[in-house]
DNA sequence: ATCAGCACCTGTTGGC
DNA sequence: TGCCAACAGGTGCTGA
């Protein structure tokens, strides 16, 4: 479910209604475990309190005090990181953090693929994750040197997670489309110009979508459970046979790395 | 050292 | 209407 722009509209809802909040208890289930084999206990959390929330990649990452400890929480397909205001109880409950006055941050997840982790150090070297499209010292020549010689599709290179941190499938299809790139492409083999027009299109799309507060196509919803906006201006995922909306041609899905992948056989070269 | 393929889960949808 | 296969926003492991 969530790619980068879910994950920043939520890590963004929830540093504000987090910040300052004491960690009073901690339940969850842990079958299959909702904590991964890397995590430190959970039991550390008690009574710590909260200093800050952030993205990284497509990790939600909870601070604690003036501490290295932080807390990663990944939602993969269909996991929910909800604030509650008031005690109430949810479908498909991971974990229950109580807060102060009975307040709650709850972890949800229908397909129970999420994980947390506790850990102490740097997220992004501890959670292996590659450079933030975002960053701003990432510039055309940058990317270009990440990219090197691969030899792998320009789409599979985009969802892995070592390379660039964030990009998920929606948005994979999305930047081609507006780079004007095939996803079977082999990276390595992009031109300077195509290459270029890659970041800046990627770049593009996740801000237009945070701005959007990410896409609702099927459980994504934010802190507080409501769906984002984005899903209606997809311009190619999720479209198959439906016309480009540049062109007109029928919009084609293959599988491309086990994923549904969408493009436009017009626009796209 | 890569990388395709499958495993992990449950729910929804579309074809017959 | 009913059944069942295919599919879903992600990643980690295995074996070639």
């Amino acid at each position: 479910m969530p790619e980068l722009p879910e994950v920043e509209t939520i890590a963004r809802d929830l540093a504000p209604k987090l910040r300052g909040q004491r960690i009073r208890q901690i339940r969850y289930d842990d079958y299959p475990p909702v904590f991964d084999r890397h995590s430190l206990s959970p039991r550390l959390l008690r009574g710590k309190r909260i200093s800050g929330v952030e993205r990284a990649g497509k990790f939600v990452v909870l601070r604690f005090g003036a501490e290295d400890l932080r807390l990663a929480v990944h939602l993969r397909m269909t996991g929910q990181l909800l604030f509650l205001p008031a005690k109430r109880s949810l479908p498909y409950t991971r974990a229950v953090f109580d807060l102060d006055d009975g307040k709650a941050l709850v972890f949800a997840d229908v397909r129970k693929f999420g994980r947390m982790r506790l850990f102490a150090g740097e997220p992004a070297a501890t959670l292996a994750i590659g450079t933030d499209p975002f960053d701003r010292r990432l510039d055309a020549g940058g990317f270009s040197s990440l990219i090197a010689r691969r030899a792998t599709p320009v789409k599979a290179w985009l969802l892995n997670q070592r390379y660039l941190g964030g990009v998920g499938n929606i948005y994979a299809c999305e930047a081609l489309f507006y780079a004007g790139i095939r996803p079977k492409r082999r990276v390595g083999k992009l031109t300077s110009a195509e290459r270029s027009r890659l970041l800046t299109a990627l770049r593009s799309v996740l801000r237009k979508a945070i701005r959007h507060r990410g896409s609702s196509v099927d459980d994504y919803v934010d802190a507080e459970g409501l769906p984002g906006a984005f899903q209606n201006r997809l311009a190619v995922y999720g479209r198959a046979g439906m016309q480009c909306r540049r062109c007109g041609t029928p919009i084609r899905r293959i599988v491309l790395a086990q994923r549904g992948t969408f493009y436009c056989p017009h626009c796209q070269r």
